[in-house]
DNA sequence: GCCGTTTTCGGCCCGACTGTTTTCAGTCG
């Protein structure tokens, strides 16, 4: 039993929890996290590498220890470090340090004070005043831990459209190979680019006597068979991710896609127009009578009730029905169609990449300009640019700029929104560049009120041309801080600025309905994977994901313009 | 735990904020 490398990646994310609530070294600490953010990055599979003999060490921040070490998952599916720090050291430690205001340190007060072991341990503790009797905690701390532990209770769990793409995909291509089996397709929510998914399922196409049902439960990366039928089955991975799958005839299939691909309240719609067709539309096709009609294709089921076939991000049942009837679907905008990327960062701060490296990998990707925007000083933990190193970056992209050939680096920065509403730096160093992607990274507690007065405060200055990532998300961790998005975007439009699409998975902020919300001001979003390693550029896909979930076209998405165009855009 | 060559040890992003204190530890980003 191998692991992935989403896998590997939760593995040493753990153990570096635990050892850090342990005391243990940092910076070792920072190794491990280093590891899983390099694992959780690449799109080769360590076993992959391992089995092509090459050496990881020569990644960077893998060592001989660690390399030993994902060697020894690659090939044992377990790490004993990590069983053994779990002997000591209770794994459900990891999920309180989780919670907001809660580090290793308190962590291990709590664990060793108080015996708290478990999220319900801990409740019961802050529930009975124990907590605020330590050292170090009072009132506020646990009352804070007791709301936070409740508003966790109540969330849902789901995974990260990129997360659930890599745990997928082996088990497609696993699929595919299968005797018997002629298509397989990945449906629900996932299929309609939703930013996470609650479960996963699969579609495959096959004839009765195909033993795909076996391979599917006996595939490797299953940790549990929750049920086991001829047509459907359930399993739930090892990463706790449950998939489904399904298996259809071929003259169902169209249906079933349509079907299980939703939404339900799609489905419902089109349902009740088919019903006043006097049509029956069920998940083995449409039905006059009991005669199928239609079932090979999605476009032939669409097609018995006059719909246009409807891309799968815009089955929500949000006009997309009408849009459908009316020939008036829009033309979603593709990968395709992007010249550029406006918001990345180089080794100048947090980046891993020089600029160099940087503008190859966004030539690579056949874009015409790239905007270097590195953090500005307010943001010291990033190392961020003060006038003095902006104005040596500011060169160096000049000089560079004469070298290169088919791409052009665009000076930029990302700008701190400082709590009054100015920018973090000088206007006399910022009239420099030729954009500023100007952001609120501290002081996100605000009220709703004092949060968008202070960005529309900034918006008024004329230099300011891009909001990022609007609302601060984080997904899975930190939810939106109070803001009137709507009195934003239109600010934006108003002044002639632009609120971003941030492509990070886990940002993906504007969400698709601010998307649908600029469109109708006609505001042009720009859609920017915020990189920091030169592989990130290719976050630009989940952003696209967004934007066509937002019912975006490429006219309406501001990097598909032409680096002419981009600059007279720009201008305010 | 990684890295580098003024290396095989000693450094590794650090300032703001909160809640706890009454001078600061812990957490966050």
């Amino acid at each position: 039993m191998t692991l992935q490398n989403t896998e590997i990646a939760d593995r040493f994310e753990e153990l570096a929890d635990l050892l850090e609530i342990e005391g243990a070294n940092p910076f070792r600490v920072r190794a491990y996290r280093n590891a899983a953010q390099l694992v959780r990055g690449q799109t080769r599979a360590m076993a992959d590498r391992i089995e092509a003999g090459e050496d990881l060490t020569e990644l960077p921040g893998i060592g001989d220890d660690l390399a030993d070490k994902i060697a020894e998952m690659v090939a044992k599916g377990d790490l004993e470090l990590l069983q053994e720090v779990r002997g000591r050291t209770p794994p459900a430690l990891v999920e309180i340090m989780h919670l907001k205001g809660l580090g290793p340190k308190r962590v291990k007060a709590l664990h060793e004070a108080l015996d708290v072991d478990s999220l319900e341990d801990l409740r019961q503790a802050a529930e009975a005043g124990r907590i605020r009797e330590l050292e170090g905690f009072g009132e506020k701390t646990e009352a804070s831990i007791l709301r936070h532990i409740e508003q966790r209770q109540g969330e849902e769990k789901r995974t990260g459209l990129a997360r659930a793409e890599a745990l997928a995909a082996p088990l497609v291509e696993a699929l595919g190979a299968v005797e018997g089996v002629e298509q397989v397709e990945i449906a629900g929510s996932y299929r309609r680019c939703k930013e996470t998914v609650g479960d996963i399922d699969i579609l495959v196409r096959a004839a009765a006597d195909s033993p795909v049902m076996q391979a599917f439960v006996g595939f490797e990366a299953v940790a549990e068979v929750v049920s086991q039928g001829d047509t459907r089955s359930t399993v739930i991975l090892r990463s706790g991710l449950q998939v489904d799958l399904r298996r259809v005839d071929t003259a169902a299939f169209g249906a079933a896609l349509v079907y299980f691909t939703g939404s339900r309240a799609h489905n419902i719609a089109i349902r009740r127009i088919a019903n006043g067709k006097g049509y029956k539309i069920n998940e083995y096709g449409v039905f006059e009578d009991d005669e199928r009609i239609a079932g090979e294709t999605e476009a032939g089921v669409y097609g018995t009730i006059d719909l246009a076939w409807i891309p799968p991000e815009l089955r929500e049942n949000r006009g997309e029905v009408d849009a459908a009837r009316e020939g008036r679907l829009p033309e979603l905008v593709t990968l395709d169609d992007i010249r550029g990327d406006l918001h990345c960062h180089t080794d100048a701060t947090d980046g891993r990449h020089g600029l160099a490296e940087m503008a190859e990998a966004a030539a690579g990707r056949g874009y015409d300009y790239l905007a270097i925007t590195d953090h500005s000083r307010r943001v010291s933990m990033a190392n961020g640019l003060d006038p003095e190193r902006l104005a040596r970056q500011i060169d160096a992209i000049d000089a560079l700029n004469d070298e290169l050939d088919g791409i052009t680096l665009l000076k930029g920065i990302e700008v701190d929104i400082l709590e009054d509403g100015s920018l973090d730096l000088p206007d006399a160093i910022l009239e420099r560049l030729d954009l500023r992607v100007c952001a609120v990274h501290y002081g996100q507690d605000r009220s709703r009120e004092q949060q968008t007065t202070r960005i529309l405060k900034a918006m008024d200055n004329p230099l300011f041309n891009i909001l990022a990532h609007p609302t601060g998300r984080l997904l899975n961790k930190r939810g939106p801080y109070p803001l009137d998005l709507q009195a934003v975007l239109e600010g934006a439009a108003e002044r002639g600025c632009f609120v971003e699409l941030n492509a990070n998975p886990n940002r993906l902020d504007l969400d698709d309905d601010g998307c649908m919300q600029a469109r109708e001001l006609g505001l042009k979003v720009p859609v920017s994977t915020d990189a920091h390693q030169a592989g990130h550029l290719d976050f630009m896909r989940f952003g696209i994901n967004q934007a066509r979930r937002g019912w975006l076209e490429a006219a309406d998405v501001l990097n598909t313009l032409s680096l002419k165009d981009l600059v007279s855009a720009l201008a305010r």
